[in-house]
DNA sequence: GAGCGCATGAGAACCATTGTCAACTCACCG
DNA sequence: CGGTGAGTTGACAATGGTTCTCATGCGCTC
């Protein structure tokens, strides 16, 4: 099983030169502009595999999509504005450790992690207040 | 605007007898079953109004369902075995003091977060080491 | 009580994702 | 190097949660 095939290695050359999260539904578009053509169902049995094999992470979008990342980039997570969606990335090396402790006190192990914060942003509080 | 109807006020009333997180398929079940009935389309509105308004918070399962709970239950994370699916509840005083503090860092207000662990339970652990 | 609008709900539309299945292709064997 | 078989591919259909549409209904205000 796995074997080594130009589609698959498509999907996988397309996250060593994209930053951050991306679709299957952009991959596939990405693909067939480049010229190569890979079926839409390959591109998501190549992520999902890939994510198997613990190569990509894997998160949802508010809007239910999957978006994927390759793995070795360093890891972060998102302060979203709920209102404006401004975006700042956090590192947090504190909430690692903790995930990581909690985890095995439970029994689990091989942890991966997903958080996002949600608030109101400076502008957009100011904002409000003028209205 | 926000008119309390009969509907409006079946599905606020599932959140105040239900704990925990609950999609919104679900509520509209058991408002069917309870001889409430009130249009999918419209447990789906409500729903989406009351997370507007701050009354229900929102996250997404893996499979891309959409889980609402209210938000006063106390705060807790999800540690999800991605094998067997099994989760357990956790508190995370840390992760609370901490999202408020890079928030803050940022000119963040109004914060609210979602984390989720996921891993390899030790009983899945051991099951695939068996094989 | 009358009238204005927002709210409702049945069904269709949407869209990301998954399933299907015949054709294909890679890896290995001889 | 050609044959062989199992894993892969991809066009298309199906699925399922969510959103849209629009005619009808009901809460509110006057």
């Amino acid at each position: 099983m796995a074997r080594t095939t130009r589609q698959r290695a498509a999907v996988a050359a397309v996250f060593d030169t994209l930053e951050g999260f991306h679709s299957a539904q952009e991959v596939h578009a990405r693909l067939r502009t480049s010229g190569d053509g890979v079926g839409l169902s390959t591109v998501y049995r190549a992520v999902q595999a890939l994510a198997d094999d613990g190569e990509l992470d894997s998160i949802r979008t508010d809007s239910g999509e999957a978006l994927y990342r390759r793995c070795s980039t360093q890891h972060h997570h998102h302060l979203v504005c709920r209102t404006c969606g401004r975006t700042v990335e956090v590192a947090g090396p504190t909430v690692e450790a903790w995930a990581d402790r909690i985890a095995g006190e439970h029994g689990f192990a091989d942890i991966s992690h997903t958080l996002e914060i949600v608030g109101t942003c400076a502008d957009c509080r100011a904002a409000a207040a003028a209205s």
